[in-house]
DNA sequence: ATGACGATTCAAAATCGA
């Protein structure tokens, strides 16, 4: 094999995966990723939906998941290799998996909602996210350089750009748009010169969500969406970018989660 | 627009999400 494939990569908060099973199948006829990265699985993993899974296409599966919170999971077409379960928070919570595959380190990453109050002295909620961003900067400079192949995909819960948000002012003081996280998250992404993939195919002027809230009666009229999932490449992926899509239409799938998928094209290798 | 929703849990009201 000269070169490698074209990959096409998912990442989707699916907020219960036994309960939204049937739209991964949607997904799959709608986009075909090759690999899915799923947040917020809810599922233990001896229940996790694992035949459905392989009759769908991905019988490569790499799961961390605990019993009614959090819980990642990697489903690939094609072999999985070095399954990692990090655990930044020491709480074994279940936030982070990673594997090989196609020559490609894939991440799939839940950082910390952070509850109401952003004040990390009342919130300790917010205190752990803060701190989880911490870890995962350190904790990931040590695994990757910017010369390794690799993808950093999940549900960040940070909307780190005015453009991430429907109104920056609005939301200074709201938790997923504060200049604390947003300095936290650019830690994040300084630590291995990491590329955000979304803004390489989506002016950083222009508005773009993947969240919408459950709360808004008409989530597409309401139009108050953030950017709480991303995509991240090292640099020496950045050659094979060649497609970023928010798969809007997946927030209507019923019944929803309030994440839209996201998806990532690579070209082959030119090497 | 700090919520009018939604998922989960020893099963009703609480907790969490963001």
């Amino acid at each position: 094999m000269a070169a490698t494939s074209p990959l096409r990569l998912c990442s989707w908060n699916i907020n219960s995966v036994r309960l939204r099973l049937p739209l991964l199948q949607r997904l799959a006829q709608a986009a075909g990723p090759d690999v899915i990265c799923l947040q917020e699985t809810k599922c233990p993993d001896p229940l996790f939906p694992a035949l459905d899974c392989a009759a769908l296409g991905y019988p490569y599966q790499a799961l961390a998941g605990m019993k009614g919170y959090n819980g990642v999971a990697i489903l690939s077409r094609y072999p999985l290799e070095e399954i990692r379960v990090h655990d930044w928070g020491n709480r074994q919570d279940c936030r982070h998996i990673s594997a090989r595959v196609c020559g490609v380190a894939v991440h799939s990453l839940y950082i910390p909602a952070g509850g109401d109050e952003p004040d990390p002295e009342k919130n300790p909620k917010f205190a752990y996210k803060l701190g989880y961003l911490t870890a995962v900067a350190s904790g990931l400079s040590a695994l990757h350089r910017p010369e390794d192949p690799a993808v950093l995909m999940g549900d960040f819960n940070v909307a780190p750009l005015p453009s991430d948000v429907w109104d920056h002012r609005k939301m200074l003081r709201v938790i997923t748009h504060t200049p604390v996280e947003v300095d936290h998250l650019r830690r994040v992404q300084d630590s291995c010169g990491w590329v955000d993939a979304a803004r390489e195919f989506v002016p950083s002027q222009q508005r773009l969500s993947t969240w919408w809230s459950y709360r808004a009666a008409d989530w597409r009229a309401a139009d108050k969406g953030r950017r709480l999932d991303h995509v991240w490449v090292t640099p020496a992926l950045k050659p094979r970018l060649s497609g970023y899509t928010v798969l809007t239409e997946g927030r209507d799938w019923d019944p929803p989660s309030d994440h839209a998928p996201l998806l990532l094209d690579l070209a082959s290798d030119p090497a």
